[in-house]
DNA sequence: TATTGTTATACTCTATAACTATA
DNA sequence: TATAGTTATAGAGTATAACAATA
């Protein structure tokens, strides 16, 4: 009854598709996860990671280990925030927008290589079929 | 860029699926991959480990904890080959033989819940774009 | 030599609970 | 009291490498 199930052929292609992402970003070792994260805060530069870990679907106490990877390899910055001083305003440093900005040309690949099985139309309805699966988390 | 990404949509509808696969199949304890490995045991009896981990997707170390687990529990049953004695072939249990059938219950109910919100000719546009993403691991 | 199942080990991703320093 | 970030810890889920028994 397996090949019955929405839900095994959406894992099938979210193992397809992961593996391809971490081929087509090993030169950067950025997961789908820490990519994500670097979007989100350079589209939001300042923000606490309270804030990041609620944009990115993560427990704030998950978000701290992988923080600390992107600061560790100098591509986010935790500076003392304003206004509270029990939190972080999150920044990508220069060498995390230029990292970023190079990522994103091999995700664009990657994401051409995914959707070549696809037309133009296809991929528009498949993108708004998997939202109506998920709707409390549409983006 | 999230949003523009199929990874991305595909990842959320998983976490959805996932979640209410869970809470579907709490009452039997049963995550989506145990409830693969009963569900190939089932339909081929008898079958060695290595042929269940490579139907499942898994390496066969990875599958030994997940056949104590379902043993353990008294679902299935490791028995010697007659052929090979290297080879146990696995077979359901009648209480793993009931669960099962119980279990698939909830599962299409789950099912059905999830594609409630598709028409059923969406569904199946649904499945047939997603298998296009995954081609090699097609079912 | 090769294969089957197993073990030891490790890595990723995720969460809960409790701590600290602030607010 | 409540919140922000952190730590300690734990549990899935997965893999690689090496081993014993058998082919």
């Amino acid at each position: 009854m397996l090949p019955d199930l929405l839900g095994y052929h959406v894992r099938l292609a979210q193992i397809a598709i992961f593996a391809d992402f971490d081929q087509a970003l090993a030169e950067w070792d950025l997961s789908p996860g820490l990519f994500a994260l670097l979007v989100i805060v350079e589209a939001n530069a300042g923000l606490r990671q309270t804030q990041l870990a609620k944009a990115a679907h993560l427990d704030r106490s998950t978000l701290v280990p992988a923080l600390d990877k992107l600061e560790d390899r100098g591509l986010v910055e935790r500076r003392d925030a304003p206004t509270d001083r029990r939190s972080n305003g999150l920044w990508l440093t220069p060498a995390g927008a230029t990292v970023l900005d190079r990522a994103k040309v091999a995700v664009r690949a990657h994401e051409a290589a995914i959707a070549a099985a696809l037309t133009s139309t296809e991929r528009n309805t498949l993108l708004a079929l998997l939202d109506r699966l998920a709707p409390q988390r549409r983006a």
